[in-house]
DNA sequence: ACGGTAAATGTAATCGTTTACCCGGGCAGG
DNA sequence: CCTGCCCGGGTAAACGATTACATTTACCGT
């Protein structure tokens, strides 16, 4: 049994495909008698449209596609989430791919776009290469395409991140009200625009309370536990350890309070630690993790959302330079800092 | 600029749109001659067949659709990668759904399906609803669909799964060695097929050494941190605490660890706590958790080979009941179980 | 009664590919 | 030199929907 066509339906109904068709998607432009007749024997048969046909002809799939750079990090499945709740009710299906495999492969990642297997895209990965970039850059890409959590640095692109400066600022503000003045940081891969921002922020507020933070105070190279455990071990191998750790990812945080603990070092007893991101886990880590809250469900919400604007065409040719759309983000205290130790 | 078609192609290269076709899907058809002027028109413009065209006349996506019960949950995330590792070589995309979000809009878990729109479907969410778990059992689905992780109970689809019994057995057999004898379980969803299988497997090894588990130190009802988190409180009041605590889920098992923290109960020294899954956090709580190792990346990995196999029509009307594929699981002892205190 | 208008439906073009079929020319075997 | 075959390539018919345009019918005002 073949799948049915919108041609059997007409067949059945005793009308033409146009009036199925009408029926289905128009349903006031038909007579109440023959959309009922219609119906009825679309119901019979579970009828569905096919929507590859359905897209050659309208030109569009209502289908968007999310670009993960690793799609193995549980960090992202929040964020794709939030997508969804958008996407759902709109009627638009996600298409998610891995900018690992994809590169293995070789293949542009904006190809799906060029493809029309997929309206809009949004990319959650700023390391995008740049000839990739230059094809999202075309005028007929511009407003297809938005950045969320990370985005290329340099580039024009409608992105929705979290206030990443304004979060270190409120964890070096939290610890220095704790009487901390010797602090190290856990950074995230050297490259990444989150580990720039992120980095910038803390020196900031630092440099405001005339504190300095010298290049071997600084270690990490991923936003991964395992680094935060590995970095832990250097951190307080010198003279005059620090007293406060700010990790820029809870990851690290945690891996860090893991590598700690393995060295008899108590937290936040002998020093305190702080992360970012705020996952489901920093609650119930022990100690369980101070960090900073960022909305990463809100993020992928909300670019979404941006996203199916600029598709509706709604923001077409919007102000030459599109304005970042900056979640604010707020301080969690747990357990892991503390005044500091005299 | 409107995208290219072919047939922009074929006039720029100077042949028809047939040969432009089969230069580009069955190079040897052609001559060195024209394909390499064809070839060299399709890069220059950086063309690209419109994949909704092709899937039409081809009546096939390269796209299958992966239903997943809760994205928002990083537990699956990692079968997802799984899943891209064996898709993507094979040149097949990713169409991801939330069954939450799916249900909510009334949408038939298989719409996708017969709307042509995904070729096939692996489901990792064992609970479908009744009358979606018919659409797929005719006989146009039966090759077209696999589940990975969970399973429908009492129906016969193609299925990926961990060894979940076995996991049990280790796992008491661990405890057992330790000199445990007052066990607690901490279960997930009651209508969940991991949670019927892990409990029978558990149940089963604890008869063997005659030791009976009764209802009362049964406690969860998900697999969340935030249960395990509370049901540690519930578990240890009574008047013979148990002396370890079986957890059908990591995420329980890490929450049920900080809860007992919270209490000021030891763990390991007071009472042992294991796991299930092995997910990337359970090396660094602290301690460190014993648990029972499934191989999440590979349950997709294989899914999707298998559903490609099946696709590709290799394994046309198989077996009347097609074997499930039952991983093997083992047991990585950490710091959280230990010795039972006598 | 008649022209005009709007509502309901049908006819057929269209979206951009792939591919079945056809055709012409070169070449090997007789 | 003829015959048949293969090879390279073109023509046009699908694929399954949507929709511009045409057509029919009913109704209304004068």
């Amino acid at each position: 049994m073949k799948a049915m066509g919108i041609k059997d339906i007409a067949r059945l109904a005793g009308v033409s495909t146009a009036t199925v068709s009408r029926a289905l998607s128009n349903p006031d432009r038909v007579s109440d008698a023959t959309r009922a007749q219609v119906m009825a024997v679309v119901q019979a048969h579970d009828y569905r449209a096919n929507s590859q046909a359905r897209s050659l002809r309208v030109q569009r799939t209502d289908t968007v596609l999310a670009l993960v750079p690793n799609l193995g990090n549980p960090f992202f499945s929040e964020i794709i989430a939030g997508i969804q709740d958008s996407l759902a009710p709109a009627g638009v299906d996600l298409l998610v791919a891995d900018t690992l495999t994809q590169q293995a492969r070789r293949q542009s990642a904006v190809s799906h776009l060029q493809a029309a297997r997929a309206d809009g895209l949004i990319c959650l990965d700023g390391a995008l290469p740049a000839d990739s970039l230059a094809d999202l850059s075309t005028p007929a890409m511009r407003h297809r395409v938005v950045f969320a959590c990370e985005w290329p640095i340099g580039r024009d692109f409608p992105s929705v991140r979290s206030d990443n400066r304004a979060g270190m600022q409120l964890a070096v503000a939290h610890l220095l009200e704790h009487g901390h003045r010797d602090f190290a940081l856990l950074a995230g891969p050297p490259g990444n625009v989150l580990t720039r921002e992120r980095l910038a922020g803390a020196r900031e507020a630092l440099a405001q309370a005339g504190i300095d933070l010298p290049e071997s105070r600084i270690d990490g190279h991923s936003f991964e536990i395992a680094d935060g455990f590995a970095a832990a071990a250097r951190l307080m191998q010198g003279p005059k350890p620090p007293t406060a750790i700010l990790c820029l990812s809870d990851q690290l945080a945690i891996g860090c309070m893991s590598g700690l603990g393995r060295m008899g070092i108590s937290v936040p007893g002998d020093v305190s630690v702080i992360g970012f991101d705020d996952i489901a886990l920093a609650a119930y880590s022990s100690p369980p993790l101070t960090t900073i809250r960022q909305d990463r469900r809100g993020l992928g919400r909300i670019a979404a959302q941006r996203l199916l604007d600029g598709l509706s065409g709604r923001t077409t040719d919007e102000a030459p330079a599109p304005r970042p759309t900056v979640l604010p983000i707020t301080l969690v205290q747990r357990g892991s800092t503390a005044r500091a130790k005299r």
